[in-house]
DNA sequence: GCTTATGTACCGATCGTTCGGTTCAATACA
DNA sequence: TGTATTGAACCGAACGATCGGTACATAAGC
């Protein structure tokens, strides 16, 4: 068993925020310059890991640096806009890093694997929850970013199964098996999680790749 | 594409609390002398819909019909003590009508079918949120009650992998196959309410019944 | 000076929790 | 039998803390 927690090892080659540093003082005399970017990355850490109700404004404080007035005066929408913000960012990175590669005229079996990788760094091998699954669950939510949310994972099929139809599979057959990919990444999540196993995480990971890989 | 809303048609042969009723008067001649069970499965209920930081007390005082001080009569340490119940009770839940069955000495397609109906039952074939999903997400609650949660998968996997076992599949392969199966209900729970399609889950469901009973 | 950015202080609302008190059926005692 | 006593179940009011959000004055950068 490959146990959940030496802290990741790899270095990341994308963007994507990586787990929430605890203490991180964030020493003073080193500039804040927080732009939008920075700011909503690390929104996106904190609800990731804590959902919407669970990240208090304070918290949201904390994480970033900054006070109260900072954080509503780039999102004067408050927490709502916030989320709407870390939807976007989220949907755009899986976009750019993940989905667009799926769209290029190597081989299939090139992009496929790359799509995995990416993902692979981007949940850290199942150590970091998904933002989607998080924010599934919160009732607040305004009914705009649950929207966001969801469509993440729809595109994420979507683009997938695409990709697999550009390849020769008939198209209920490429939706079938991009769906069946997508539910087992985020099944791999929850489970890897429960059990403190990142070997869970990979080996669904290879799974995956075999059956949307595999001869029609 | 199967849509999500159209309510539950088939009728619940379990005893899974169902979704939440929303108007529900409750008669006041009609003696409440509300169970400590009848309590928990409404709790059940609204903790696997809203987490348990989104569950506030007074929507478990609205859901439970019982006042603030009535719930912590039966429940003196508070949210973390009905999450602890809510987290024992599902345990149980499971044990009996999912885990259980699977150790019976019926054929083993039988006890999986078995085991895979119940299991659609229990989510409302993806219509109903999972609670230990839900529960993953909460930074709030108790160490306790986290691993109750965590431990509910691990039993389950547990479990089926020993009725694989139990029927000639090696330790290792059976092993792979039981954590398969929950991570592809899980998964599947998230994307079939993320894209409001319960065609998502059962489809779901038949390929873990497939990998499950393959041959060797 | 004007815009952007930030800190301090504060708001009402709601959070989880506790308190004082009522109802009512069962029990003990006369 | 009639009458205290008990204790479980229940309630709404109110607690201190924290919630999300606002107002305003002060800087900093152009």
């Amino acid at each position: 068993m490959v146990p959940l927690s030496p802290k990741r090892v790899s270095e990341k080659r994308f963007d994507f925020p990586g787990q929430l540093r605890k203490g991180a003082p964030m020493s003073a005399a080193a500039r804040p310059s927080h732009s939008r970017d920075e700011i909503v990355r690390k929104l996106f850490d904190l609800f990731r890991h804590r959902g919407f109700e669970g990240a208090a404004l304070s918290d949201i404080s904390e994480a970033t640096g900054l006070g109260r007035s900072s954080l509503y005066h780039h999102f004067p929408g408050g927490k709502d806009e916030m989320v709407s913000a870390v939807a976007d960012f989220a949907h755009s990175q899986i976009e750019a890093n993940i989905l667009a590669p799926l769209a290029g005229d190597t081989p299939l079996a090139e992009r496929v694997d790359a799509m995995l990788q990416t993902t692979s760094e981007m949940y850290d091998c199942g150590r970091e929850p998904c933002l989607v699954a998080s924010l599934m669950v919160s009732p607040g939510l305004a009914p705009e970013s649950a929207g966001k949310v969801q469509a993440i994972l729809k595109d994420w099929i979507a683009a997938l199964a695409a990709a697999l139809e550009g390849a020769g599979i008939p198209a209920a057959e490429a939706k079938r098996r991009a769906t069946a990919a997508i539910i087992d990444i985020q099944g791999a999540l929850l489970v890897a999680r429960a059990s403190a196993d990142t070997g869970v995480f990979t080996g669904a990971m290879e799974t995956a790749r075999r059956n949307l890989l595999a001869p029609a």
